[in-house]
DNA sequence: CACCATCCTTAATAAATTCGTAATTTTTTT
DNA sequence: AAAAAAATTACGAATTTATTAAGGATGGTG
């Protein structure tokens, strides 16, 4: 029943109701959607920065980070369309999540056709709008020569095949896939570990190093991986 | 002589000396502003609330309420710009008049010209803060030719890429994202440093010289970092 | 189960870059 | 002219990143 040409569309829903944000799942993965959760702001944002998304469906009564503080965190980063999820139907919150910077605006209870139509709209209306590239749903990253097959998990530069360990390839995507963004050491640590970071931030350097012996010509002057002194690394915007 | 695109625009006067009131009147009005007065601190919070004001100058030293409470007062309230008047230029008053709130400050006599020169800028910067929104939720600040992109932390002055250090970095975009704005070097190094200035930092004068020494093309006369003599450091706005 | 290969972490050291301080000079204000 | 504020200069200390190497965990294989 589920539709190949949606396979490849990655769906975040946040709710820290697992009930609710497992209900939304079966929904769109009916649809042939790929999800995933998360359940609370933080671990939303997260996600938002690492994966690659096409949309964001949130709960605005949220622990940690609510949904409309995620939502403008999120916005600050990229341009995801997000679909706010309200318990109550009052006014006050469907304003400030419009203002906020969501897209549309559900009411739960919802019906669950409901919910897919607008699914569906605001997909359509993402993917047609030129704002994303045919790439990008495709789940592949580039700067300069190198490029990232998330789906395949293949690196090559030039066209020639690059083997990175899984670790290093995590830390690549992060990078690459935010090219141009300076990502401090221990949220690099963050991200790809998925842990927090207590103190053992030389390992980042040690793997940055290694990545840079694989994919740069000389190591001494990264065309790619660069550091920006005090803040940690970047992956250069070619 | 007076330009249509500044009727729409409201300035309070504010100023117990009623001769420097309508003397400042005539100059705003000279330059199509449209001028309302008020001749103590309770009169211009009144006006303050009621009236759609762009701007506000206000005098010190005055009766029943005086500048830096009425300051305060309407802070509370409104963002408003304020630029504070002062019959003496004591420490004393720069200092409170700027950590309460004012946005810049000026010392009687003032020149005509330097008056309708910082109210130009002042509401440049206030009238675009709303419509620069986009570059602003990117993380892009600038003023001339001067660009910081908080993003990727790069700094560019006409296209040109300048290499700053963590810290010379933290100053100029505090600075340049507040352009017009001046900040007491306390302030500066609390911002900057995240931590309380103890004995008067040195160390701040020295950075912005650094700072200077990349971006302006002669350090002595410098385009973008002012100093205003006795109260801190300012990016000029243009 | 022992062996091997791969990858990750840690530690120690080196290299690079930046920072803060103090002393001195220049500029501005009174 | 005196005083205050800011600019300038130079240098050693401190911070941050790079590099190298060794040890340990993991997983596959004979």
């Amino acid at each position: 029943m589920s539709d190949r040409k949606n396979a490849q569309i990655n769906i975040l829903v946040v709710d820290d109701d697992r009930d609710i944000a497992r209900a939304i799942e079966i929904y769109l993965k009916n649809e042939g959607y790929n999800v995933l959760l998360a359940y609370d702001g933080l671990q939303a944002l997260n996600a938002a920065i690492k994966e690659n998304l096409h949309l964001i469906i949130m709960d605005i009564m949220m622990p940690v980070l609510d949904g409309v503080q995620a939502t403008m965190k999120i916005r600050e980063e990229k341009n995801i369309p997000i679909i706010m999820l309200s318990a109550k139907s009052e006014d006050y919150d469907k304003i400030t999540g419009l203002n906020v910077g969501a897209d549309d605006y559900i009411t739960k209870p919802f019906n669950p056709l409901e919910l897919i139509a607008r699914v569906k709209s605001q997909i359509r209306r993402y993917l047609n709008f030129g704002s994303i590239e045919k790439e990008n749903i495709k789940g592949i990253y580039r700067t300069g020569g190198l490029v990232i097959d998330d789906t395949s998990k293949e690196v090559t530069l030039d066209g020639e095949a690059v083997q990175l360990t899984p670790t290093e390839y995590g830390i690549l995507k992060l990078l690459v896939s935010n090219a141009g963004k300076v990502f401090p050491i221990n949220q690099i640590y963050e991200k790809v570990w998925d842990e927090p970071a207590y103190s053992p931030e030389n390992t980042v350097t040690v793997h940055i190093r290694r990545i840079r012996e694989k994919i740069e010509i000389d190591p001494k002057n990264p065309r790619y991986l660069k550091v920006v002194w005090g803040l940690g690394y970047k992956a250069e915007k070619i």
